[in-house]
DNA sequence: TGGAAAACATTCCAATCGGCATGTAAGTTC
DNA sequence: GAACTTACATGCCGATTGGAATGTTTTCCA
């Protein structure tokens, strides 16, 4: 872990691989890594079990270090869920490279909102959603972000399709997400993998029919 | 609460409303204190925060007797499950009482199943469902009454409406089933009430039109 | 009516929790 | 290179946790 290179030998390089690290590189590493122990534990314990103490283990990071960073366990769980929500953002936006258009969009979309709302990283919000309806402070901080998740989803969807009424999309999007939520609760217990992809598929015909006007 | 009724001074009377209560009475009686107890902590202070400690004080109860019959946490939390489960579906059954037929059942059952998986007790459901992911006894304890109650409900539906093909039925069930939990996830964090609202009419649009078949 | 059993109460315990206090090392600034 | 700030480490604290141990009351049954 710590062994150092035998074959450097002079200060300059010394310096430049060991030591000289900046403040604000040291400060962002050590916060990344509390922030990923913490959504590890998360997902792997779930908030209930969920201590600082194993944070920071997980972290390789001391106590000290923690406290430093973060005042409290709720300050960390907050900087947590932001932390967490640009992952998944991040991985939307990567999903959605190439979608098509026209009705195979409504497919593929509710494919990607599927992805990006039920997986791995949804069961640690989902966790710290339930923490949050209890817990006042964590709502004052996941509500905007979780927010802003959601609108910067809906706005992606608006630019691939900018055929489709609002209206219709708006519908379309958050019967889609309020659905996966539910499911991906109902997958995290252990619920009938086969039930919920019938279900996924006769919701996407649904969403087709609603989508080419045979419903409004 | 423990004030003795002034009028009644006979032997008789005081065998009657004091003592004498039957060992199945009692063992009944405390039973039920700690279930509603655990129920209400639940929805009250969220599963992280549910101490046994807290769940006696409010039912009133020693820390001897909870143990007495409740052996461990998780043997409480278990049993918790089951009564609470009972509890919706008596409500759901009360609820039922006289639902109209044909294209008003549609939406009406959708009423039905957001009152039964969205209403106060739903939250104790969540918070259960979300600790059981990380806890595998309380998911083994969770996944078969759940079950029970989906099915259940699902037969009462597919009594009200045997006219129904079975396929369209199954479906708009447990879609509305998933969807509600989405929403009600939504509403515990507290969500736009008004959108919630608009979804769950747009929602019953649809599921309208799915009845009609239009859709399939 | 008396003793077994079930229901209930009290006390104690080791473990763990989150957070504070204090000390050291590394980087920055002048 | 010395003063200063930031980053990190260690040890400790009171509080609370779930659970075990032990004692008391109530009901039951022969």
């Amino acid at each position: 872990m710590t062994a150092t290179r035998p074959t450097e030998t002079d200060a300059l390089a010394r310096t430049r691989d060991r030591g000289h690290r900046t403040q604000a590189e040291r400060r962002e590493r050590t916060r990344a890594a509390l922030l990923d122990a913490t959504i590890e534990c998360l997902t792997e314990l779930g908030y209930a079990r969920t201590s600082v103490q194993e944070i920071c283990a997980r972290a390789g990071v001391s106590k000290g270090a923690q406290q430093h960073h973060f005042t409290t366990k709720a300050e960390l769980m907050a900087a947590a869920v932001e932390h967490l929500t640009n992952r998944i953002q991040a991985e939307i936006l990567a999903a959605s490279g190439e979608l098509p258009e026209g009705p195979k969009l409504v497919e593929q979309g509710i494919d990607l909102i599927w992805q990006g709302f039920a997986g791995t990283l949804s069961a640690a919000v989902m966790e710290l959603w339930v923490a949050a309806r209890t817990d006042a402070e964590l709502a004052a901080a996941i509500k905007p972000v979780d927010k802003a998740l959601g609108r910067s989803t809906l706005e992606l969807f608006q630019t691939l399709a900018p055929e489709m009424p609002r209206r219709t999309l708006d519908t379309l999007y958050w019967l889609t997400v309020n659905l996966t939520r539910g499911l991906a609760l109902d997958a995290q217990i252990g619920g009938d993998a086969t039930r919920r992809n019938q279900l996924l598929t006769e919701w996407k015909r649904i969403a087709l029919a609603v989508y080419r006007g045979d419903v409004a």
